[in-house]
DNA sequence: CGGCAGGTTGAGCGGATTCAAATACAGTGG
DNA sequence: CCACTGTATTTGAATCCGCTCAACCTGCCG
């Protein structure tokens, strides 16, 4: 059982099982638990650490003002939570849980000195980073020109294929526990018009979602009806691997 | 005179004068002229060359099943228009320019070359995608969380900043050249609201846009009603440069 | 002069919001 | 086992921001 992180990186590179090794070291050596609405890393922090999602789920936010809240982007795991470490001074943005989440803790330096040595985790960081700008361009399309229910429909098709990165699906089921809240924050949308939207989508047997489960009943129309287009994913160059499960790939 | 891409990158890094010659090389030795609305890169495209925008106006977009366009980004002198080329296989959305554009063609391998040379330009690439993650971030907050007054004033805003970088702003004054189906397309607005909404901010005396030209009537008043905070920007490590203009790290 | 792109304006419509209240549900303590 | 509590979900009605679609204007250019 490899760690989410090293999985999802392999959709782009291939490890040496030495790299593997080491990834493996960076992950265990130091972890930590957040209980569901605790900062993960706080809007201005800079702590010298980077943080791995292992497990749950957690939100990168914005509070506004006016006290309302944007969510960015939802971490999964295997996902870097604050790549900026390397560079920048302090954090523009939160990163809170949702779910009680564990995630790995590795000093900067650390990330530093093993980047010097292997190249490919170098490659497979800067593919990340480029995913996640991708991912980002995404959602500002889905918040510029798709109205709520092509918007809620592409998020959850969007998670369905990340998740399966991962190898955290069970067929076309997921755990994705987010209240309507979340999802309004998210996708741009209040409460009540969420839970409007996500009837809809119920009603047409696209998906199922209760108990923190979200069940993709018809991929295909799915698809369709969230007007995806997986090219921004960049998971053409997954290499094969000996995965029991099914492939990501297929699902862009 | 410095190009701008030097310019912007040493808004985060100080060069030594022999990487500023290097840096001067690169852009000299190839570019490229774009008529308005030509494509810069086509979405799909993978030509093995960097394009660094210096001078001109141009912009990221993606077009909709529908024949919409969402314009995700503004590019102007100094920003690099496909940081992915280095490690993705293909564009997932285009870049257009909107008025006669001037880029350097970079060939991947002679910047990858130049890389390995001096550090100082890896950072400031790794600077300038965090700061690209930034701007996206927040246009996500705008469209999903500001009504349109609000997301015109904040892109006015940030535009201001962003051309002061490169030193090309005239006072409160620069050429931004749009048309109102660009902004439309790039706030997620229809061009008739667009309109309206123009209106609205030079009605309150904010900016004036006519000419191709914006001017800022009343910087701190426009920053107030954008809700603007440009700690995404990521302009905190300016170091002390022989600036003729304003520094843009002023505006913040 | 005609054509065309960009800008402006108006009337009517609708998706999404606001605000409120009702309902379901899990956890907790009596 | 059942009230009690807080949170999440659902529903309703009124309202509004922004959209649609159309007409009309302006300046520019061939």
């Amino acid at each position: 059982m490899r760690n989410p992180w090293t999985m999802k990186m392999e959709q782009f590179t291939a490890f040496s099982d030495m790299e593997r090794r080491r990834l493996d070291e960076l992950i265990r050596a130091r972890q930590d638990q957040h209980a569901p609405k605790d900062d993960i890393i706080a809007d201005g922090a800079h702590s010298g650490l980077c943080h791995v999602v292992l497990s749950g789920l957690a939100c990168r936010y914005k509070l506004l003002p006016d006290g309302g809240r944007q969510i960015m982007a939802f971490l999964i795991p295997g996902d870097l939570c604050d790549a900026e470490i390397f560079i920048l001074k302090v954090m523009d943005h939160g990163v809170a849980a949702i779910t009680p989440t564990v995630t790995a803790l590795i000093p900067a330096d650390d990330m530093k000195a093993l980047l010097r040595e292997t190249s490919s985790l170098g490659e497979a960081l800067w593919w990340g980073t480029m995913t996640d700008l991708g991912v980002l361009r995404e959602r500002i399309v889905d918040e510029g020109r798709r109205d709520a229910y092509v918007r809620i429909a592409h998020l959850f098709y969007e998670m369905l294929v990340r998740y399966r990165m991962v190898e955290l699906t069970d067929g076309d089921s997921f755990e994705f526990p987010i209240t309507q809240t979340d999802l309004a924050d998210a996708t741009g949308l209040t409460p009540a018009h969420a839970n409007r939207t996500l009837q809809k989508l119920r009603a047409d047997r696209l998906i199922e979602l209760s108990g923190g489960v979200l069940t993709v009943l018809d991929p295909a129309r799915l698809k369709q009806a969230a007007h995806f287009n997986g090219e921004y994913l960049h998971l053409d160059r997954v290499h094969d691997r000996a995965s029991v499960g099914q492939r990501a790939g297929d699902l862009v």
